[in-house]
DNA sequence: CAGTATCCGATGCGATACTG
DNA sequence: CAGTATCGCATCGGATACTG
């Protein structure tokens, strides 16, 4: 680690040393979210440089924090944690509560920008609540000054959800209106599908079948206990705009 | 703050954004511990610079984690936690138990230096459980290279103790001799007086009864549980040489 | 896919000096 | 005591190009 030292005796300042270098934490959660590949992670935690994930999966394995493990046959290298990083659970986890009940949405997500939003998006429809068979979703963002303000979703049984931001040629089941903020606040569980649909901030159209059962396709897989947080999401979602309704 | 955004939908992420620039931690821990005092957090975190504490205390009270209190007759100042920053508690906690039980204390310690050593001992001699008497301590360091391997506390009942690298016009009560790494290591309850004693890293003179019961006025006061610690310490603690015992 | 090599720019950070 | 102001260096980090 670059491990700038604070030189104290504290352990909580030891800690801060080995996990404070910009994406070791990320990395971390990434790959307790399962991740074990190099471009797996890399795009998990929103494309970062290749020689920097590099370095840091380096320093992580010098701090026993991570092992690199690399098939004979295939060559395939995985990445995966030791009992070391599986101890960082319990700070992670605490983190994340704390910034679910401490930092504003409207703060958390300023900087979410569409792309990167609908990439993640792919973790978040869970295909095994769907129908099993091909489907598009269209995304309209109503945010202004956006390149591209549609994205299409595509998802086949068996295969990973494909994101693109041409039209597919394919008949469009959900058309689904919103804004970067509205939507990202869904997956984090600030607010639910309920409340923005009535809100006006979210629009679902087609078929109605997938808009009925949205909130059981769609949703943040990694979050323990919603429960707790939405009953304090009230304050800590700052109402924004409604959604003008546009024509498509 | 600084909040460098990594744009990910992700709570751990975001409690980074705001955990992550440096010696924002080591400030709220100070304060955790009591500081509330421009120059006593300043110090307590090892001498930063004052003009990056006054950043860093802005930004903290930017972001609601911290409460800048003047009193209006006597112009002083004070910081104080708010709500928000005692919530992370929990987050501290759990990084300081995964320090100590998965930082080594040969590196969590190798960036110590005797005199922040020295300093930070001010913190971890009990004055209540000493004798009220003026008493004079001598602390000698069998590092090499020390540019000071002689310094003295000065314990007087009600003032706080004075650390000074000069020899003090009293009677010494007690001699201790060790090493940097030892002391460090009983004081983040790593290592025990006893082991320490009978490993030959710690050398007790002087006042009997001071020496045998030191284990009760010198110790980790921040530390919730020891034993705990304790149980895993033989393995954290790799062995140095033993202190060579030299005449005085 | 899993990286390495290189290069450049921003800025974080530390040191010092100075103020009310 | 509680800061502000300035300055310059280091290094961290991002982008790009290239490799087996």
């Amino acid at each position: 680690m670059p491990k700038r030292p604070y030189g104290l005796i504290c352990p909580i300042t030891h800690a801060c040393e080995v996990l404070e270098p910009r994406w070791t934490i990320p990395i971390l959660t990434e790959m307790w979210g399962g991740a074990t590949r190099f471009n797996d992670i890399r795009r998990g935690v929103g494309n970062m440089s290749t020689a920097l994930l590099s370095r840091r999966l380096k320093e992580l394995v010098e701090q026993g924090l991570v092992e690199r493990i690399q098939d004979p046959a295939t060559g395939q290298v995985d990445y995966i944690r030791t009992q070391r990083a599986i101890d960082l659970e319990p700070v992670l986890d605490a983190m994340g509560k704390w910034a679910q009940c401490n930092i504003k949405a409207k703060q958390a997500l300023k900087d979410m920008n569409v792309s990167n939003l609908m990439w993640q998006m792919r973790n978040y429809i869970d295909s095994e609540q769907l129908p099993s068979r091909q489907l598009v979703f269209q995304f309209r963002f109503t945010d202004p000054d956006l390149e591209f303000s549609k994205y299409w979703a595509l998802i086949r049984p068996g295969s990973p959800i494909e994101i693109c931001a041409a039209i597919p040629d394919f008949e469009i089941d959900l058309f689904i209106e919103t804004n970067c903020m509205s939507l990202s606040s869904i997956l984090l569980s600030r607010t639910t599908i309920a409340r923005e649909l009535e809100a006006g901030r979210l629009f679902l159209g087609g078929d109605a079948m997938l808009s009925r059962t949205m909130d059981r396709w769609f949703y943040q897989r990694t979050l323990e206990d919603r429960s707790e947080i939405l009953q304090l999401s009230d304050s800590f979602f700052e109402e924004t705009e409604p959604t003008v309704r546009t024509a498509r």
